[in-house]
DNA sequence: CGCATAGTTGAACGCGGTCAACGTGAGTGG
DNA sequence: CCACTCACGTTGACCGCGTTCAACTATGCG
């Protein structure tokens, strides 16, 4: 019985990239550890070699850019099924941190060996992680026009209507109630702005009346409306099926 | 005999893929149509599927991400020997837009059916293509960080940095002495500021005595000065070769 | 010569940063 | 059960980086 994180791994490929009965059974045979982390611990250290990559199951991860000052900037977020640094079997060293953003985080460590060889042996399936990287690197260059045109109050609404229908598509809530388990001071650092702005933004989305957000639940009272606010279309996340 | 641009293409493959001559040759063999653009001009309008890749050949190519309402931001720059979106292979239905920064530039159109059978082929081609797309998305990463957590002065001198590196990778003159073909307005663009502070910021810099900036040439006077002001790191860019 | 594009500079404004304080709820130990 | 702590959320006052608007210069090209 493979573990469920990676039916949902399985899931979010089939998304995008058929796939044969054999390529699946190809994928969720693969071996992993499951292993578990609090925040504020690196999964794998900034410019080191990993031998695996890391599937959430359970939680938020955060991708930490880092400067060479020590100061860092979360340049991706990953929800279960996602697979945190399917990068790293390509480029094994890393320059970059995935950190946990809930706790618990629980994650399947997938190693690279195991990766390839169920890629090599079948040309589709690794089209499909090729795809899911192109997908990856789609989601931030959003991110790049978000930090480079959008106002704080823009970006912030951006992330909440990409988030909600990542987490929808992932079976974990709707779009317009959902649990965001981070804190404003992660949001805020992935935004680029700081956790005292991030506040006043959520002050200000509040009274216009889109959202309620009490603790990590966030519930969306006008999506047209956040929507609006944050110039969102989310054709870039590749969700619809073809 | 190949284009000198697909030769460009599988160095720039061979830093980081190590391919048999016999891959070598299949890439070099791929088909493909020359072409030429001005600035100011889609290559290929954003929202429509398209069947070919392009490698730049000369010039400057830019990708711009775009909002509903029509803003626009750079997203990644393209220089002789990359292809800016390899990614379309994977998924032909893009969501951006990409232009020449340059006039004149010259790029080779290449079928997705080339890359598809020469990759579908040889399974490390197409490793290397996976890998090319990671590395894309690494520097796309770096951006985020630099738009989120660097100032004007300091973006600024990061993008120097690293166009630096990547033209002089590329055969494209030194890192202290090169043809940065985009005007300062498209950087601007690019780091998520305005043209004119962006002027400020280059005022600045020449005062600081780092570099000299005449026309499209950049001449680095103080290459250690302008990458403490920027807190530049190049290994993301994924250049040495292992 | 005339026109367009790119670069340059000044003055005033405002978004978001910075600093500092306080509120609040969950967990912990006396 | 209360006191304490700690992380997270919340709010106010002031400040500065970068924007905005406007003008002017430089360069190249028909």
């Amino acid at each position: 019985m493979p573990h469920p994180a990676l039916q949902y791994f399985l899931n979010r490929l089939l998304i995008r990239s058929p796939l044969t009965e054999e390529e699946r059974q190809a994928i969720l045979s693969m071996r992993f550890h499951l292993a578990q982390v609090s925040p504020n611990v690196d999964i794998v250290p900034p410019g080191h070699l990993v031998t695996y990559s890391c599937l959430v199951a359970e939680g938020l991860a955060g991708r930490f850019g880092q400067l060479p000052n020590g100061m860092r900037q979360i340049t991706a977020m990953y929800i279960p099924g996602d697979m945190c640094d399917l990068h790293s079997a390509m480029l094994p060293r890393v320059e970059w941190a995935v950190q946990a953003l809930s706790a618990p985080l629980t994650y399947l460590k997938i190693p690279h060996e195991e990766l390839l060889r169920v890629s090599r042996a079948h040309p589709r399936v690794a089209e499909a992680f090729w795809r899911d990287c192109v997908v990856d690197a789609s989601i931030i260059a959003q991110w790049v026009v978000s930090l480079g045109r959008r106002d704080a109050a823009a970006r912030t609404a951006h992330l909440l209507c990409e988030m909600a229908l990542r987490l929808e598509c992932a079976g974990q809530g709707s779009r317009t109630a959902f649990e965001f388990k981070a804190t404003q001071a992660h949001i805020a650092d992935a935004l680029g702005i700081t956790p005292v702005h991030m506040n006043r933004v959520v002050r200000w989305l509040r009274q216009q009346g889109v959202l309620s957000w009490t603790g990590r639940t966030i519930r969306v009272l006008d999506w047209d409306g956040l929507v609006r606010i944050a110039s969102f279309d989310g054709g870039y996340l590749e969700m619809r099926r073809e």
